[in-house]
DNA sequence: CGCCCTTCTCAGCCCGCTCATAGAAAGTTC
DNA sequence: GAACTTTCTATGAGCGGGCTGAGAAGGGCG
């Protein structure tokens, strides 16, 4: 499996969502655990776009090392490594009573028999290729769950105008009407209400919201906002606005 | 300021699920006695994940020390341990005055009529391999049965919707109407109903409904979904739902 | 010991989702 | 207003996830 070319993160300068935080009000730490140079670039960038405090380590003896040294609030940690197996890095973690919660990576053929038991110590994973929405999100999510933090940002609900998502049930409202959404729908919506009241461009999009390995055309975004207009503002005063030769912006009406 | 006329989203909002406490609002204290690694850490790692506080003794001797250091409000105890036998341990334990609630793990063939006559003494058992809602479930059994919960989350009654179910008398009613379950089809909806409101995925349910030495593939969920919706969804409008390439969810109908 | 209920696999079908193409529409520049 | 660019959306193809019927294997209970 190869890693598309070269990942250039299409970033505005300085993010300003709501971000996580620790109950002392430094930036969450992360550790990403992973063979591939392309890779652990592409989430560090995106970790550390996200504000939190990355580390990185690229075989499990060094993951041991930096994780028991830098006491991360999260661990990444790719199921295929060259030296130690990602599952005997958890156990070994586990057996020094470290509870860090952790999110594997794996291939998407790998899948059912050695992920299984990962789910119920509150751990999940993720199958490569992924998008990083989905990877921040699945982030996002195991913190909340683990307890650790006291911030209201740590909402596994957003909530833009009459406009409401909810992470956890995958439930989206207009005005209180339930909506259906497919995957990369809510994905798109999500990324749109989490940079709400600010222009995203249709590659900041597709970096965000597509898996890095796609390889087809950004025309896919306009195809998928049109999708999402005749949902949530099909017969309302529209939220989502083309900024021509920008991108698009979601905002409430005002 | 705008009001909405929706309901809001919001579910349990942190917590995974309702949650046990002691009476002082306190976790649950439990101590896991195993000479078997694997399943030490499979239990601490699900108890752990229900909020309880939880220690971990290799035999019998260091299971008498841990829990007259530690005071659990239960133990989870193999009969067959290194040292000195599970039920001896038991018997050193209440000659002590220790009334500490007992969950007995046993082989599924060694169930002789010992063990049987221990549910009068207020403690259950559990055979191996069993499925970890089953044995979560008859842990807060024995607690609440031990009169030391104050709170109304360990209630054996769990109600989503016109949805009904009775952890005592296993019995299921949707609107009324009594509906009859096999034990995998009970275990799966007790799951979703303890999830209601949330997706889980198909991985998520393999790990807590199936028993952990389970190797088949994750499509017996489909078929169990498939069954569930059979007997609770009858044409009725549906609580159970898919969200594609995600999971499912419970969920009233609104 | 034999029957029946339950559990689980297999395989085929179906349907929803994703995405490309292309022409229409809207906006921009001169 | 004409020519050009950018965006919108209808249509449909391909694919993959999910559903379900049929049946084999296993276990409990008489």
């Amino acid at each position: 499996m190869s890693i598309h070319p070269a990942p250039s993160l299409h970033t505005t300068a300085n993010a300003s969502q709501p971000r996580l935080r620790r109950p002392d009000g430094s930036p969450i730490r992360a550790v990403v655990v992973d063979d591939e140079d392309s890779l652990t670039d592409l989430l560090s960038m995106a970790l550390r776009y996200e504000g939190w405090d990355v580390r990185l380590a690229p075989d499990g003896q060094k993951a041991l090392s930096v994780v028991r040294e830098f006491r991360p609030d999260i661990i990444v940690l790719d199921i295929m490594l060259p030296d130690i197996d990602g599952l005997q890095v958890l156990q070994r973690l586990r057996a020094d009573g470290n509870q860090t919660p952790i999110l594997f990576l794996t291939a998407k053929d790998s899948v059912d028999d050695r992920i299984a038991g990962l789910t119920v110590g509150g751990d999940d994973y993720v199958t490569k290729p992924f998008s990083l929405e989905e990877l921040v999100a699945r982030l996002r999510g195991l913190i909340r769950r683990s307890g650790m933090t006291v911030d209201d940002s740590a909402d596994s609900h957003i909530e833009v105008g009459d406009l409401e998502l909810d992470e956890d049930s995958y439930e989206v409202r207009r005005d209180g009407e339930l909506i259906d959404l497919t995957a990369t729908e809510f994905e798109l919506l999500r990324y749109l209400m989490r940079n709400a009241r600010r222009v995203v461009s249709k590659m900041q999009i597709l970096d965000r919201v597509w898996s890095y390995d796609f390889g087809g055309k950004s025309s896919v975004v306009e195809i998928y906002i049109s999708y999402l207009r005749k949902k949530i503002d099909a017969g309302r005063p529209p939220m989502i606005h083309t900024v021509r030769g920008v991108g698009y912006i979601l905002k409430p009406t005002r």
